[in-house]
DNA sequence: GAACAATATATGTATATACATGCATTATTA
DNA sequence: TAATAATGCATGTATATACATATATTGTTC
């Protein structure tokens, strides 16, 4: 559906007007058609995303301050999202012996095997998340590098 | 910053995959530089976006299912923003005459007075909201409707 | 017109965001 | 080294999202 007729708008001012609002409104797309492929392993996006980063690093855990930086949503809480992660036994969290201060998490072999399916779900899907040639989506990175720049 | 610095990341596996993220992380940031100027109206983006809806149909009021249907966010919960702006008398609710079920709400003239500060913020600063030409907005307005395209 | 279905909104619960505060631990410095 | 500052995380509160359910009202149909 065009923009114009999902959020019932007639008109903005500029393309510049509309640029940040069809920003949003993409944006908000991809994540909903994202939650709902993550739905059928009982994923929230965020949780995804948390699995990702320790995947990364694994074996070696990260803290928690570690995670926090990695995240595009700075201000994500990631003890409780961690909490829900560790319900599930998809992580698992220990006192680091270098600083008690710190949590270090690590992902367990449960956590490798479900990240494997949502992957694979992911990659089957990658098209219907996001359809773009490598040309456009080059594209795009450029415009969104730009938009940001003050 | 770019992207890759923001959320140290070493490298994606093509320009497809970047641009998912790169989306999600610049309709972020975007959102965030807003929500900033907005707290000095002690407005959330969401409050904000039913006043605008409200305003574009002034002085006839609307139901809560019209201005849930030109949400971005479509889950968005608007009893609960709404009970919000009524606390702050930004907006009052009556029950519609034609169908008592509908609760029909109009912007006060506080609202449109607080609304006609904060446009006028968001007009001063819209370039380092988002900076784009007329014709880099177009560009990314139709990269944007393709990416959505299944 | 009574019974049932559909609609509109409100409300409840789980999760997340945004931000403040508190506690434990480590670092600094007088 | 004792006092203070800084750090890392957990937790509390307000708001929002996502979705299920409840209630009031209206529409439909027999």
């Amino acid at each position: 559906m065009k923009l114009e007729d999902a959020i019932k708008t007639t008109g903005f001012k500029s393309q510049r007007h509309k640029a940040v609002v069809n920003l949003m409104f993409t944006a908000y797309q991809v994540k909903s058609r994202i939650a709902q492929l993550l739905k059928n392993y009982a994923l929230t996006p965020e949780q995804y995303n948390v699995l990702r980063i320790l995947k990364g690093s694994h074996p070696t855990p990260l803290c928690v301050r570690d995670i926090a930086s990695r995240l595009i949503e700075r201000n994500s809480n990631v003890p409780r999202i961690a909490d829900r992660l560790e319900l599930k036994k998809l992580v698992k969290r220990s006192v680091s012996p270098a600083d008690r201060r710190e949590t270090l998490m690590q992902i367990t072999p449960a956590g490798l095997n479900l990240l494997a399916m949502v992957n694979q779900a992911m990659d089957e899907q990658e098209q219907q998340v996001a359809n773009l040639t490598e040309e456009q989506a080059a594209s795009l990175n450029q415009l969104l590098e730009d938009l940001l720049q003050e």
